[in-house]
DNA sequence: GTCTATAGTGCGATAGAC
DNA sequence: GTCTATCGCACTATAGAC
């Protein structure tokens, strides 16, 4: 599978992602026609994402986010009863759509280098649709409290479980040889990081997911494999 | 060399940078003598970069660092002229160590095995002992102004040219079996990143920067290696 | 369901006493 | 060189008109 078939399969949209926070919070969202709330949602997550991964969540002010969403102050306190709400929505989500598509993918019955491969792939390409979101929850952990923070945490730590397991069985197997399974998993996770954190970095040398889930599966590949 | 040594041998003290940062900014600290500047200026630093790296550098009022430091407002005032400038003096000490310190470490003419290895330790060793500094250049780079992202970007760029270069000499000189210098230099920074970024988790895992550094030129050797 | 107007708070920054 | 007191402003959040 390629990225442009991902895309078509996985069918996230902005909209699905919008009406999936509507019906999770019903009691900050006072608006109940669900047609208005998606369209207003979609505009004001837009906004937000795109407000705070240019300066920051907290330096974005409710001010810059109902001037450049076009909807009023009062409009915006009917998606949300605070500041740090909208934060907490907007995390949440992205936690649970990582879930759902990363365990939806994974065939746990297919060869190790199989999955593992796939997994990469997968990861890679929901955080190309997503990399607004992943951006977003990985610069603003800190700026959640603590109990969001720990929540934060164990939803890292479950991904990097993810290919421990992927690793382990692999070498019980005898297909891969790792030394470490921890912290091998924990390599892969930070290359996987970087696509959507150092994006600008990657769109300026012009390399596209493709290429990159590539090379990365062959790097891990040439370092643990037999 | 292993960190203990590294450690005292590069000399990195708060107040040796300190001092730096008072000798460059005579325009924007009003306080004349070296000694009740550098002592103020450790204490500034130190707890800007703890309150920072806690919940981000935005959302520190100046009243939080003055509390915590023990300092007036009025005595803040005396070591920079805007919160903004504190940002920015943070930033460059960073950059202006990370370029002294890797090219300092680097010995060009030995052989690019031995380069690479002393590359990726310095580059961890340095990062350990100045953590603080590095998580918080490495979170704040977009509260920046354009002109200083820029310089961000450019001091990322210029470190990640010097991985390429010890990829392509090891490549010319038949060490290395690189396919693609610029993505696997991308790949070795991303790893030395997690380093000082997910320090948490490292330290949760009992694992030791002497480790961690071990197993990163082990599992970036495997790969590349003829 | 969305708007405008505003209450109330806390911010960055400074002036002037010591 | 450091402090306290205060200014003006921008912020989050809400109440009430439409």
């Amino acid at each position: 599978m390629i990225f442009e078939e991902f895309k078509h399969m996985a069918m996230i949209s902005m909209e699905e992602i919008c009406r999936e926070v509507f019906m999770d919070n019903p009691a900050s969202i006072k608006i109940k026609k669900e047609a208005v709330a998606v369209k207003n949602l979609v505009n004001i997550f837009d906004t937000a994402l795109r407000l705070s991964n240019e300066k920051g969540f907290q330096s974005m002010s409710l001010r810059d986010l109902s001037r450049t969403s076009g909807l009023s102050m009062g409009a915006l306190y009917s998606y949300f009863t605070s500041k740090e709400e909208l934060l907490e929505m907007i995390q949440n989500q992205g936690r649970r759509l990582t879930r759902k598509v990363l365990t939806r993918q994974i065939d746990v019955n297919a060869e190790p280098e199989e999955v593992l491969r796939t997994a990469i792939q997968t990861h890679l390409y929901l955080t190309e649709i997503m990399q607004k979101w992943f951006y977003f929850s990985y610069m603003e952990t800190k700026n959640l409290d603590k109990s969001q923070q720990k929540k934060s945490i164990e939803s890292e730590l479950e991904t990097e479980q993810v290919f421990i397991d992927i690793l382990e069985d692999g070498s019980r197997k005898k297909q891969f040889h790792v030394k470490n399974s921890v912290l091998t998993a924990s390599v892969i996770k930070s290359m996987l990081q970087d696509w959507y954190v150092k994006r600008w970095k990657y769109a300026r040398r012009e390399v596209s997911v493709d290429e990159y889930a590539e090379f990365v599966i062959d790097f891990i590949e040439s370092a643990i494999k037999k």
